[in-house]
DNA sequence: TTGTATGCGTTATCAG
DNA sequence: CTGATAACGCATACAA
């Protein structure tokens, strides 16, 4: 008979199968046991309907099977999808997440690099763009989109390689002078890398480009100058974007048609992101995809591996390009 | 000197501190410990930079401050926003949130709420469909748009009201004819009252309608059928609809636009949930929006109030009305 | 192969 | 008000 007490432990088990403790400890662990014995505990462990303690186990092992997420927020379809497929990799090697949203605040960040020590989770994913982030030397750390030092390894997709993707998909749909529109944190980060890829394939192909980019905080209303002041007779200088991210793609879309021209009739556009309506549905914009699985598993691979000196300080995945109904390749999906 | 292996612990604090382990414990916690005393830990915290080990507290206090939360996905634009507003509530109170994504799978919830006790949460927050879902007697939980029983406290929106509201407004805003359009689950759950709520408002307006209604894993297709069955020589029957879901809402958009339809001018269409273009920008149509953040709140306070039994079991907030584009009174955000 | 006993870091009880 | 000490549930080294 079990204490009264709470929820039986393996003494519980132990004395309910007429076994020693640590008999129990390694039937629950999967480690060799006679046939008798086995049967006897899991017997028991059925009766009382026992489940592990996963404190005790932690405080004897010091590993917590949890790994920290650190990321702005969920509200954005990006960090939505990546969020979903985080968990679900680290649920399938039977980890657990312990979500942390920063909503871009340095603070923030701060006081869950102290709260995730208390956890002691066994390592941390982080998508952040704070320039000075303290990183704990002795946890196992990989970032999203942002590279540190070489000894903290970053998961990002081919920017570059996106960058130079859209500048060449824009020529072939036809266009004969295009820009880049973005808005973004003032650091150097993987994402800085599309605007380099889109003017190196500009140059290749001897496209004629323009380039228009905003810190973070600048108003919005500068695109809008931007666009305004390229605008005459009501006809675009541009016949073709691409825009930093899907979301700042569909708020120029906005303005674009605001101002009476047609996407993708009089301007094509493409973003990045590779965001879906609803995040099932068809794209937003014409796009250029991130492999957001991929990186969910080469962000979990890399944290979990035990050694991560043998492993690569930057994993970068290819990107792919998807119609999405603001160019002119039709609209069915990838 | 602490121990070269791991992290400093109360006893090493104590060691450097020269005072005893309880009093270290006691100014971790903030109880009452004499100035002098106080200083000499806080100094010795500082050197050595201890963090406490949240598993030791959690064995020996049998609480780990962590709440499971239970949600179909992430990527889902309004499941997305109730795990953001969820968390940060909980983040307040300084709890951790346990993901659990069911993905809508049985198995998935079960294996789930193993999970959970294994971990001691100290409660579970689940948004689910599961008709025979299993609730553990011993953990506070609450429902999240589904009501068990009196045992088990349900947080959701006024659904019921929201279908009134929608009816009313698809009136007021001229509509001459109306339909309800949706597809979920079969049980009865609180969004079924959208239903009840519209008819409710027809009839009392004298407002002609009609309901479709499709249970979940029909095909999208059965909604083309009743909207062309409807169609005579270029002109729908309705002149309103209210839908189930802003999603659904949205793909309807895309079928009456293909059949030449144009929203809102032939149609005025209005949702429910209250989704933005990429979480915080326009509505994607018009909407009955949920109150996210209230749930959010309602579901916190009372999953970690002591005494579930003094809480009501269900909790029903105020729903309201804006505007998306996709009805004849603007584009203005509420 | 199984039993026994110790300690992980913390809180809480009790004595001083 | 502080110091010493015993649990909490588990894994594991060691003894049988």
């Amino acid at each position: 008979m079990a204490r009264e007490t709470g929820s039986p432990t393996m003494a519980d088990v132990a004395r309910e199968a007429g076994v020693a403790l640590g008999t129990v400890s390694r039937v629950v662990n999967g480690q060799q046991v006679g046939e008798e014995f086995r049967k006897k505990v899991e017997e028991a462990i059925g009766r009382l309907g026992y489940q592990y303690n996963s404190s005790g186990r932690a405080l004897r092992t010091d590993r917590t099977n949890t790994i920290a997420l650190i990321i702005p927020n969920t509200i954005n379809p990006y960090f939505a999808l990546l969020v979903h497929h985080i968990n679900l990799e680290l649920e399938k090697r039977d980890k657990k997440v312990l979500l942390c949203f920063s909503e871009y605040d340095r603070n923030r960040e701060l006081e869950y690099i102290q709260m995730v020590r208390q956890n002691r989770v066994d390592g941390i994913i982080a998508l952040t763009y704070n320039p000075n982030l303290i990183i704990p030397e002795d946890i196992p750390f990989v970032t999203i989109d942002r590279f540190f030092s070489v000894s903290v390894p970053c998961v990002a997709a081919d920017n570059f390689g996106g960058g130079y993707l859209a500048a060449r998909k824009l020529a072939e749909l036809g266009c004969r002078r295009v820009a880049f529109l973005r808005i973004g944190s003032a650091l150097t980060h993987e994402p800085s890398k599309r605007k380099e890829g889109f003017i190196s394939a500009c140059v290749e192909l001897g496209l004629p480009f323009e380039v228009m980019a905003l810190e973070d905080g600048a108003p919005f209303s500068a695109f809008e100058d931007f666009l305004t002041a390229h605008l005459h007779q009501g006809v675009l200088d541009f016949d073709g974007l691409f825009v930093g991210t899907d979301m700042l793609a569909w708020r120029i879309i906005q303005v674009l048609k605001k101002h009476g021209l047609r996407v993708p009739e009089d301007v094509q556009v493409i973003g990045f992101d590779g965001i879906r309506m609803f995040g099932e549905l068809d794209y937003v914009v014409s796009t250029i995809v991130q492999p957001v699985q991929e990186i969910a598993e080469a962000c979990v691979s890399t944290v979990l591996s035990r050694h991560l000196s043998n492993v690569p300080s930057l994993i970068c995945l290819p990107v792919h390009y998807a119609p999405g109904g603001t160019t002119r390749d039709g609209n069915s999906a990838d």
